[in-house]
DNA sequence: ACCAAAAAATGACCACGGTCAATAATAAAT
DNA sequence: ATTTATTATTGACCGTGGTCATTTTTTGGT
């Protein structure tokens, strides 16, 4: 049983996801079709499936990409201590997330692995939104009544929560970063 | 301009509705297909589209039809007035919500309206579950340091955090349950 | 250099949601 | 009762994601 990878294969899935890359570039997530990449790849359809597991698996790649380029930015500056400053170091984060409807939904829907054997890339940078937040919180001025893992999962919590009205019609009085504001400073450092 | 609707649309609207429910019942939502229904009803496809936007306007209303029996059994039953109690006050609730990963994604995806005008039966749902909550959390001894429509907006967020996890092979050594009152507790009743 | 086996690529094909010009049924006007 | 305008229905057709038997390319052994 040998199973020797081709380089060609390499370079294929190199080509395909340039061509991806570059869609996205033209018109957004959203509107990325597999024809088009295809043919700009040079390739026919089913060799696209043979790379990817379906349109999904691609797009949880090319997002998860451009997330975890957030994310390095987030921890890579200075670490906030007040909820004030939190928000602000999320923002590129946040921003991106919410930068079309159907990255969000994606984002959502891929948010938990589904098995333990496939934790895809996407589950991956929420794992890493929650542990870089859960650094901050360690090092800054919290409540300390209950562990900083759980502080930092309420943080995505209510970070999607807000995120989930920033679409909504109904709730576009507040902005987006005041609601978290709100919820974080409920949640972060409680009066009573 | 006058626009009247004639008898036979409501009948073959009911003729839908009741196809899809039947074939909701034999296998599920996520299992519907357009075809199966309009064929069940005895009528064309096409007047599917005229009946309903797309596919997913008849899940939202589908849905939403169940959800609220769930949300009129929990707004009749005894107020419940600690964590513990409102979790299991929204049993039902929680349960049918993630009976199918297709249900608790189309439930996300709709939860906010897109414009004011068309605020959906799934947003409606949500907005009933937030106030349904907001009036427990009124009369009940929780923390008093910041207005309980925040309050109840947070159980949400929560809840669909616990939802989200519960569907994620990562996270399930802990139950749904335990998980929400960990969280409910830290949200409601700080110790500081 | 040649051959057999494994890996990769191909494109015709299918499933399914959704559209729309054409047709049929109904209601309103005379 | 007949005509006209409005409303509802139809089904052939399309776009797009995804499949799979077949063909082409690569690899390793001799």
């Amino acid at each position: 049983m040998q199973k020797t990878v081709q380089k060609r294969t390499l370079k294929t899935r190199a080509r395909l996801m340039a061509a991806s890359e570059e869609v996205i570039q033209k018109n957004g997530y959203e509107a990325l079709r597999v024809e088009e990449v295809v043919q700009l790849a040079g390739v026919a359809k089913g060799t696209f499936f043979a790379h990817f597991r379906d349109k999904d698996a691609l797009m949880e790649i090319m997002i998860a990409d451009k997330l975890n380029a957030c994310l390095d930015q987030a921890d890579d500056g200075p670490k906030p201590g007040t909820v004030a400053e939190i928000i602000t170091a999320l923002e590129p984060v946040h921003s991106f997330m919410t930068s079309e409807r159907y990255v969000f939904d994606l984002l959502i829907r891929y948010s938990g692995a589904t098995a333990i054997a496939e934790i895809g890339p996407i589950a991956y940078c929420f794992e890493r939104y929650f542990r870089v937040v859960m650094m901050w919180l360690d090092a800054a001025e919290m409540r300390k009544d209950v562990p900083s893992e759980l502080l930092a999962e309420g943080v995505q919590a209510f970070a999607i929560q807000a995120m989930s009205l920033r679409f909504c019609a109904l709730h576009s009085a507040t902005t987006f970063t005041d609601r978290l504001e709100t919820y974080l400073k409920a949640w972060l450092t409680p009066a009573r």
